[in-house]
DNA sequence: CGGAGCTTGCGTCGATTTGTGCGTCGATTT
DNA sequence: AAATCGACGCACAAATCGACGCAAGCTCCG
């Protein structure tokens, strides 16, 4: 119940924190409640306490406060996923998935790259790349023909993805396949949406062992860190918890495929649920 | 977004080098942020991050410390990637295995981008990828470390041969790996070197089970045919016979790679036994 | 071909600067 | 009257500073 306004003490108390800490992270990092004037009592609403909270658990994995306060601080509400607007993704479907039965890579790559150029990564690679892949995977599944389309396929995605200008500057986001993974192309995607919005990444590619994972994090230090895993054989949860636990930890620890075990992540895992939500998070980092 | 004024330690983590370094290149080469009193803290803005990047970039070539500080250091922020004289193979190579070691996709890049551009892409191929690609190779072998940095570099190098133009016109030359076989960078290789050529040519992927390439074959009639084996275990002869065997064959069968048998081929079976070599031969088909 | 000498990246050490949580105080809000 | 506000300050820990040194990779020279 209660909700509509925690006064400084009692959000100080839910936080386990003292008051005074409250305000000095409102006044050194602006991190406080939404609508505020000098003088008046702090009001926090649930949206504020959100804020804490992840502010919390951020420092609490022993990032930074500024850092974490910054991260947690310019953080809309949660529930992303604005999409849609279809000039008819339609024709470019059917076409692409034409142009891949005929194995005619010049065409599938004009259909591609003019698909992400009009429309940008993201409803390239929700609406139309994605449908033609399940499409063909579908056919491959019942018949044992087509793989060769299949790759043809992936191979010319990668390409169009890859085409994607990577913005200049150190990549503070690194994303790896977990372990034994093989699939990449939703991380080739998720790159180059981030390059898109001219955030560089780092993608190390497929079946990253959890040494070599720790290994690169060590050695470049990233803000942020996503592994995949497309089938749960590869979703074992203490790759994401070794990782959190390193020395040098991201400030943000993420899982997204469909391999992860479905239910509550360990404490400062953060869940991907959708290419445009992942992009969202990512460009605050 | 005024986040700009990097601490040190934030400072070389994002270059990938060791917080000393960066004291060092101050103290050696005057090559630190731009306003820095004795004493205090150095604060790296985001022009004095452009030129420590300049100065990675050059090294990472190949120049010595002292000339790129130098150079990096009086240097308008304006201008991004000098790209002075040709570098040669040798000191390529030794580039773009640091910039592999470090994850560095962009210099490893820039590196790939220019000796194609500059050498072709059969030195490219022979002189460059390949003495790498068999040098981490073999580190990932004794170690069980480095799994990341070959996968990295597997998919910039597939990027940069990707790149290379094909020209236009229909495909009369079909590109697939034996059934099982996994490995496709040089079946990329010979594509972009033909691309180079201005021969279209058609690459399936990986792993082309026998029926699914004679279906491809059927559908699209293709003059000659070149087979990928890596491994003895997908260099099943009698693929290559099938493929022969054809209602409507190919002009030119031909088999390439280490995992076909050594020794005399089936009749009308040509052996490719090089890049060059092969690029001289299907130019003709 | 081997060793002297140079450059260079980086680890280590004691001293100092900086970041951070929170207690205290007089004035103001609820 | 209780709670909170803004300002100030303090103690503690982390990060960084400057100095020094070492080892690996060169270049040159006998």
């Amino acid at each position: 119940m209660v909700d509509e306004a925690l006064s400084a003490g009692a959000a100080a108390r839910r936080l386990g924190v003292a008051v005074t800490t409250l305000r000095t992270w409102h006044q050194r990092y602006g991190l406080g409640p939404s609508a505020h004037e000098p003088g008046q009592h702090r009001r926090y609403t649930a949206d504020d306490m959100n804020r804490l909270q992840i502010m919390q658990r951020l420092t609490a994995q022993g990032v930074a406060p500024a850092a974490a306060a910054a991260w947690a601080g310019n953080r809309p509400p949660a529930v992303p996923v604005p999409e849609q607007a279809a000039p008819r993704p339609e024709s470019a479907v059917r076409g692409l998935a034409g142009a891949a039965m005929r194995l005619d890579a010049q065409v599938m790559r004009d259909i591609l790259g003019s698909v992400v150029r009009e429309r940008g990564v993201v409803p390239a690679w929700t609406e139309v790349m994605t449908p033609v892949l399940i499409g063909i995977g579908n056919r491959y599944q019942s018949t044992q023909r087509f793989v060769e389309v299949e790759h043809l396929l992936s191979r010319i995605i990668t390409e169009v993805l890859a085409s994607v200008q990577q913005a200049a500057g150190p990549p503070r986001i690194m994303l790896a396949a977990a372990d034994e993974e093989q699939h990449t192309l939703p991380l080739e995607a998720l790159a180059a949406a981030l390059a898109e919005a001219r955030v560089p990444s780092r993608l190390l590619g497929a079946r990253v062992p959890p040494g070599a994972l720790l290994d690169a994090i060590a050695r470049t230090g990233p803000a942020a860190v996503v592994l995949w895993s497309q089938r749960p054989a590869t979703g074992s949860v203490d790759q994401l918890t070794r990782v959190r636990d390193n020395p040098h930890p991201p400030f943000v620890v993420a899982a997204a495929g469909p391999g992860w075990p479905t239910g509550d992540l360990p404490l400062g895992i953060t869940r991907l649920t959708g290419l445009a939500e992942a992009v969202h998070l990512l460009t605050l980092a």
